[in-house]
RNA sequence: GGGCGAUUAGCUCAGUCGGUUAGAGCGCUUCUCUGAUAAGGAAGAGGUCCCAGGUUCGAAUCCUGGAUCGCCCA
């Protein structure tokens, strides 16, 4: 076949690349041609064409049965909102340790899932139908009102498959599990059954943050999403109540709790003083509270006032109302002296402390207001108005009567319910728990199980927030969500259902769908004997966060079927989401499992951080700096999104996420790949090449060091990609991959591009390998270029995700070290060439190499390649370098330090002092040198000393560290002419290009100009016409309208003219 | 107020066990090379390694305190 030769910029042009397999006829070419400008997007829209007609993940999984699994859990997002760039983030993580691990010859399942039940749910439903209560929704019907959260949450779904199917993400959305799936909530019952037979299900009287909106408590979870806690200005006040002892001054953020102040809280061993104008506060706030001038009478500690009587801000509740300690001073532990005046206002039903205080000292619980956040009629002129908005007419009220000391407005950052944005009251009502403060211990236990990425999760974040656990609120007084089964009766007896069957069982009534409202249709009687009565269920839902951590099992429906799945798939070897699961799902997983089986329900997490914009700022709708999935991958591809989010950065410190950067990922990797890729096609085709002769040559094939050399560091990068990706980093791996495409693509490829040209199998065969393992080193990073080029150059499996993940060879360490030492070589010279202003094109006669031992044994090794490089026509070696350079001597502190300890700067200066040269001849000659350190005698070695050299004033030399590269500058008439001849090629190659020439045009060529270039053309004819593909080159002079192009060389004049043979 | 993390070139990020002159990519300037490339090579400019103390012969790295940003909690 002919070669295939062309002038710069005569590349073939955008043909589109082709799925379709060609047929094996020996007319064909052997792979598919490649556009070298391909589209990723469309690429790839083709490759999952042919995925779904292969059914190639479906082959991934069920041609590893029979092998060990490796497990996956599916976090489940709520569908109720199409998907964002994060989702790309925390679905590509997923995906590529999954896809790595099934390469690797494990069975890896991975069950899809979707969180359906919940608030958010519920709040869409009410906007779209415009309702604002829990009144109205009942008057709507809760029926109807969850058939339409059950339509909403499935709504998205498709936005969700397609998205997660476009970027890669193999999951099985296909069987994916529903939440809200009889089965599924069947399980849940389950689970709570189970934990209340731990006797760890109760119902307590608890302060709780409420959202009087919703009509709900909301869970520690809920109150950690984003925007919950909000920086808001309120009304605090000191407040005056007069005692026996004097006026103590209390101070509050709530002024609405005041209607219900039950005692004043103080510290024992606080001191406490009385002003001269009979105030009570603590010693340490005496000034901040009444200024520097404050006279004090009296200083005492806490505990006197303890027991002490004192008139209450309001008299709408009676002391007696509380108990016997009503409206009385008890001593607690939580009272400081930070803020405030060191005695604290208690409303026993409106705080955490102020109820535990109750709770010890025996108040009453009193709670004037009502659900829907108003006060009831024992707040006489106030009943029926919304607490928070009475802040101001009460504290008016107080001053009215001389009982405020001041009110000064206060801004703190305040919980806000996270769907409806209004301000919680915390509140205490009867709600149902899970014990699980009770089980921290074994929580903790469970969480040493784990490995954490990033590892400062597991004791920071996480850790510390087990260690503060307290019982999970679980009960929601809302509609849409998994029904609390628990029964009760009149007489209060209670009864936990734990199955539909058991429903049925006691109920006869077998129910089809387990929600409100069938559900609380269904009555039983009273399972304790001799009671009889009637049993109900109780109103609430659960918390949806129960729903997701019950996942493990319920998404087979275990135990009431599936269990033999569950058993197999649990626990998983790993779950990935982002950092704001470390309260959400990595705790309900951990929790859940914990308390129905002891453990752990995952082995290894991955904690992502956020995606931000460019800016760092959150993105946000409302912000509109929001980057959609679907923008990233029309323009750019998935495989560039999902390279971007593993190579640019490690992922959980969140991304400085814009289009620019995703440019960058696709300039500096994907094209570089494809060129290369696209390199090998062109000439395999052009020569003929197929795998199956490749194969076939694969013994008698002679291999050059350049081969041996790239096949090394591809040897080197499958050991760090396997090694990282079995350590959970996609990071490491990412970056060696884009290193050792830019070797092949810039160093082998450049390199060895004669021998494409002409053919040489050794080149074809190596560069094949290369692509082809690269390939499947990319397949979990980028898989779907990772497949297209399986395909077309392999292609003997259906896909190269059904391939087995390479396994490490043998390397050649000495070779790859030689090489980098080449390399370094040609990189001094191009360095000293661009500082003699002699261009590249001209040939020097030598390069004047100072390398010693080894590493001039390396550039020797490859002499050849440095010297084409460099286009020198000999390389020399100076072992001394005297004649190039002056040595010098420096201490190498990593080895004298520790032995020298403070004696190491004098160390240092005595070395510097050394004759560097003497030094340098006893190192090579293996002696040791003696320097004299405050008169101790040490003797060095050549590990303690590093030479290095200096160059001469007037010497073209670059160095670096211990070697150095020189030019001979002086240019002779045979340099001269073969430099011209080079630059003639160069003219004719742009005539040529000028002539809009096709590549493979023979010409003839005619030169005019001076009789130096004329006669340096001559000298090199044969290189010149083969070059250019000139069939006759002749010399004579050329009329103005005959030239095709002229140039001036040297400042000589050549005129070309170009003619097709 | 507490916890966790971050802070290195104009930008995005590396920086191993504490060790000589702190690196890469992008961007900018200049030069160069281009029979795959949107590329490659060389040079230049660009640094208070957030700040202040401390430990050490030696700190971007370890310790303490502080600042700023992000997240989480209260």
């Amino acid at each position: 076949m002919q070669r295939c030769r062309w002038p710069a910029g005569h590349r073939q042009r955008a043909r589109p690349p082709r799925i379709e397999r060609p047929m094996a006829t020996t007319d064909s070419p052997a792979h598919r041609p490649v556009d070298p400008r391909a589209s990723f997007p469309a690429l790839e829209e083709q490759v999952l064409a042919r995925w779904r007609e292969r059914d190639i993940f479906a082959q991934s999984i069920e041609r590893r049965r029979g092998r060990p699994r490796w497990g996956f859990f599916e976090g489940p997002p709520t569908a109720n909102g199409a998907p964002g760039s994060h989702h790309v983030l925390s679905r590509s993580f997923k995906d590529i340790f999954t896809r790595y691990r099934a390469m690797s010859g494990y069975l890896v399942e991975r069950k899809g899932g979707w969180d359906c039940h919940g608030l958010p749910v519920e709040l869409a439903v009410e906007r779209e139908l415009g309702l604002s209560n829990k009144q109205q929704i009942e008057e709507y019907g809760i029926a109807e009102f969850n058939a339409r959260c059950r339509e909403m949450v499935l709504s998205h779904i498709d936005d969700w498959t397609r998205l997660t199917e476009r970027i890669g993400f193999w999951v099985d959305t296909d069987n994916a599990y529903r939440t809200l799936d009889a089965s599924y909530v069947e399980s849940v019952w389950w689970a709570l059954k189970t934990i209340h037979e731990q006797g760890l299900l109760f119902e307590k009287l608890k302060v709780v943050p409420y959202c009087p909106r919703c009509g709900t408590a909301l869970s520690s979870h809920e109150l950690g999403q984003p925007g919950a806690y909000k920086d808001v200005v309120d009304t605090s006040a000191y407040v005056i109540l007069p005692s026996e002892r004097g006026k103590l001054v209390v101070w509050t953020t709530t002024p609405w709790t005041l209607v219900s102040n039950a005692a004043v809280a103080v510290d024992p061993q606080l001191s406490y003083v009385r002003t001269a104008d009979g105030h009570i506060v603590a010693q340490a706030l005496a000034q901040r509270v009444f200024g520097e001038q404050v006279q004090i009478d009296e200083v005492f500690p806490g505990s006197e006032l303890v027991g002490l009587a004192y008139e209450p801000p309001f008299d709408f509740i009676p002391a007696s109302a509380y108990g016997e300690r009503g409206h009385t001073v008890l001593g607690a532990d939580f009272v400081t002296a930070e803020d405030g005046t060191g005695l604290v206002h208690t409303a026993i039903a409106f705080g955490e402390d102020d109820f535990r205080l109750g709770e010890e000292n025996g108040l009453a619980p009193i709670n004037p207001v009502r659900l829907d956040g108003t006060y009831d009629e024992r707040i006489g002129p106030y009943q029926g108005r919304k607490v928070k908005e009475c802040d101001a007419d009460l504290v008016e009220d107080l001053r009215s009567r001389g009982k405020l000391l001041k009110a000064v407005p206060y801004e703190h950052s305040y919980p806000h319910c996270w769907r409806c944005d209004t301000a919680l009251l915390y509140y205490a009502k009867p709600s149902w728990y899970i014990g699980t403060s009770q089980i921290k211990d074994r929580l903790l236990a469970s969480n040493e199980t784990v490995n954490w990425q990033p590892p400062h999760v597991k004791h920071g974040r996480f850790g510390k927030w087990l260690e503060g656990n307290v019982d999970w609120a679980l009960s929601r007084e809302r509609y849409w969500g998994t029904p609390l089964p628990v029964w009760r009766c009149a007489a209060g007896h209670q009864h936990v259902i734990g199955s539909l069957a058991e429903l049925e069982q006691r109920a006869g009534v077998r129910l089809e769908d387990p929600h409100r409202p069938f559900v609380d249709d269904v009555t039983f009687s009273c399972t304790v004997e001799g009671c009889g009565v009637e049993m109900q269920r109780v109103p609430e839902v659960i918390d949806v966060w129960f729903d997701s951590g019950s996942m493990p099992f319920a998404q087979y429906g275990s135990p009431q079927h599936g269990t033999r799945e569950f058993e197999e798939h649990f626990p998983a070897d790993y779950i990935c989401e982002a950092l704001d699961q470390t309260r959400g799902w990595f705790y309900s997983m951990l929790a859940v499992s914990t308390l129905l089986f002891g453990q752990s329900s995952y082995r290894n997490v991955i904690c992502l951080g956020l995606i931000l914009d460019e800016n760092g700022q959150k993105m946000s709708k409302s912000r509109g700096n929001v980057i959609a999935p679907w923008d990233v991958i029309d323009q750019f591809g998935a495989d560039a999104f999902r390279w971007y989010l593993f190579a640019s950065k490690y992922p959980w410190d969140g991304y400085r996420f814009s289009l620019e950067a995703l440019g960058e990922a696709v300039r500096q990797f994907m094209l570089p790949l494809w060129n290369t890729y696209s390199f090998y096609v062109l000439y395999a085709n052009a020569n003929g090449i197929e795998a199956q002769s490749l194969a076939a040559a694969g013994q008698e094939i002679q291999l050059t060091e350049l081969d041996r050399w790239v096949r090394s560091r591809l040897e080197a990068t499958v050991a760090v990609v396997s090694e990282s990706l079995d350590a959970f980093d996609a990071t490491l791996p990412a970056r060696a991959i884009a290193g050792f495409v830019d070797d092949v693509s810039n160093w082998y490829v450049r390199r060895s591009r004669r021998r494409f040209w002409d053919g040489d199998p050794a080149a074809f065969a190596t560069l094949h390998h290369v692509l082809v393992t690269l390939a499947k080193l990319l397949a979990p990073f980028t898989p779907f270029v990772a497949d297209e080029i399986y395909d077309n150059l392999d292609g003997s499996e259906p896909s190269v995700h059904l391939c087995d993940f390479p396994g490490a060879g043998a390397r050649e360490f000495p070779l790859e070290q030689a090489m980098a030492v080449a390399r370094q070589t040609v990189g001094l010279g191009l360095a000293a060439r661009a500082h003699s202003k002699i261009k590249l094109r001209q040939p020097l006669r030598a390069a004047i190499v100072v390398a010693t031992g080894g590493e001039r044994e390396a550039i020797e090794q490859l002499a050849e390649i440095v010297r084409d490089e460099l286009n020198v026509r000999e390389l020399r070696f100076v072992s001394e370098a005297d004649e190039l350079a002056e040595v010098e001597v420096k201490a190498n502190y990593r080895t004298l330090g520790p032995r020298l300890g403070k004696d190491m700067p004098m160390a240092a200066s005595a070395i510097a002092g050394l004759d560097a040269r003497s030094v340098a001849h006893a190192l090579r000659e293996g002696r040791t040198v003696g320097v004299n350190v405050a008169g101790v005698e040490h003797e060095l070695t050549a590990d303690d000393l590093l030479i290095s050299m200096k160059p001469l004033e007037g010497y073209l030399l670059e160095r670096e560290g211990q070697h150095a590269v020189a030019l001979e500058l002086e240019i002779d008439d045979s340099l001269r002419a073969e430099g011209w001849a080079r630059e003639v090629v160069h003219a004719v190659q742009a005539a040529r290009r000028e002539a809009e020439f096709d590549i493979s045009d023979r010409i003839r060529l005619v030169l005019d100009g001076a009789p130096q270039l004329l006669d340096a053309a001559r000298a090199h004819e044969a290189y010149l016409a083969g070059e250019t593909l000139a069939l006759g080159v002749s010399y004579e002079p050329l009329a103005d309208a005959a030239v095709t192009h002229s140039t001036m060389i040297d400042e000589l004049p050549l005129r070309i003219a170009v003619t097709r043979a």
